[in-house]
DNA sequence: AGGGCAAAAGAATATTTATACAGGATGGCA
DNA sequence: TGCCATCCTGTATAAATATTCTTTTGCCCT
């Protein structure tokens, strides 16, 4: 899962300064993600990290939002506010109970899944846009699964 | 000579994209530097470059958060990362490269601009919400203008 | 259920970057 | 002057990172 353990390679190197691809490795491994250096490489690539600087660590370029609790808090919002799930081409329709739909929008945003493009709450609905109807599929079949 | 070649370097750095050692190696020997490799690494070390980010080049960590307010950052940010502006009602579409998008909204969010409600990035898109489509029109405008 | 795709990951390898070591230049100082 | 000590650099090589090519996996559509 792509995007999972990239949120947790951000999650780690805003947490402790790491140098080398390897290391990163063995601190994605113990939380449960053993992939190869390739992967990392790629995966360093896609979320635009920079390393040298004053201590030659990978550093995420000025702050992403804060990530560490947001997809824990995605989750939980789910759980906690989810009521249905329909897709509609690139889109998702979220249906909450009567005035719930802008904490759980807050928290998808705050999640900053990279397959979603936007969304916008309304008082029980949400509209969430992904890039595409394939991710939009992915995303909802994800999104059951809370 | 080194403080001297170093100034160069940064000059180099800061007027084109540098991909690899090598490539800075034949621009600093166009200003009459003839170094090798090894030197060039010991200076992107003492100079603190970072390499990584949008396009994979070298960069000065220059234009940290306090000498420059936000709003040049803001207009440093969308020279870097933008790619195309939509206007769609009261809101724009900003493209990104892949995985840019997080950073620009940060610095769209940063730079507190009074017309934009707020914004949700994805991967490569953002939505900036507007308060009404006239100043979404004006905010293109001068996004544009980057 | 199975075939066809496309995304994702791995293995091997190429490319890029960092470093251990050594030599030459320079400056201080008895 | 002669003798360090230090700084800077190059050479050779180690280490780190990126990429190419291949395999695996998951999903969609009969």
């Amino acid at each position: 899962m792509k995007a999972r353990r990239q949120a947790i390679i951000l999650d780690i190197v805003r947490s402790e300064p790491i140098r080398s691809q390897e290391q990163l490795r063995r601190r994605v491994k113990a939380r449960g993600f053993d992939v190869t250096q390739a992967t990392l490489s790629r995966d360093v690539r896609d979320l635009g990290l920079m390393k040298g600087g004053a201590d030659g660590a990978y550093r995420s370029p000025e702050g992403e939002r804060s990530s560490r609790t947001a997809v824990a808090a995605f989750a939980r919002a789910m759980s906690d506010y989810l009521s249905s799930v329909e897709q509609v081409q690139q889109m998702l329709l979220l249906r909450t109970g009567p005035g719930q739909a802008q904490s759980l929008g807050v928290a998808i945003d705050s999640a900053g899944l990279p397959e979603v493009v936007g969304t916008i709450a309304g008082d029980d609905t949400i509209l969430v846009i992904a890039r595409d109807a394939r991710r939009a599929r992915a995303l909802a079949k994800r999104i059951r699964e809370y």
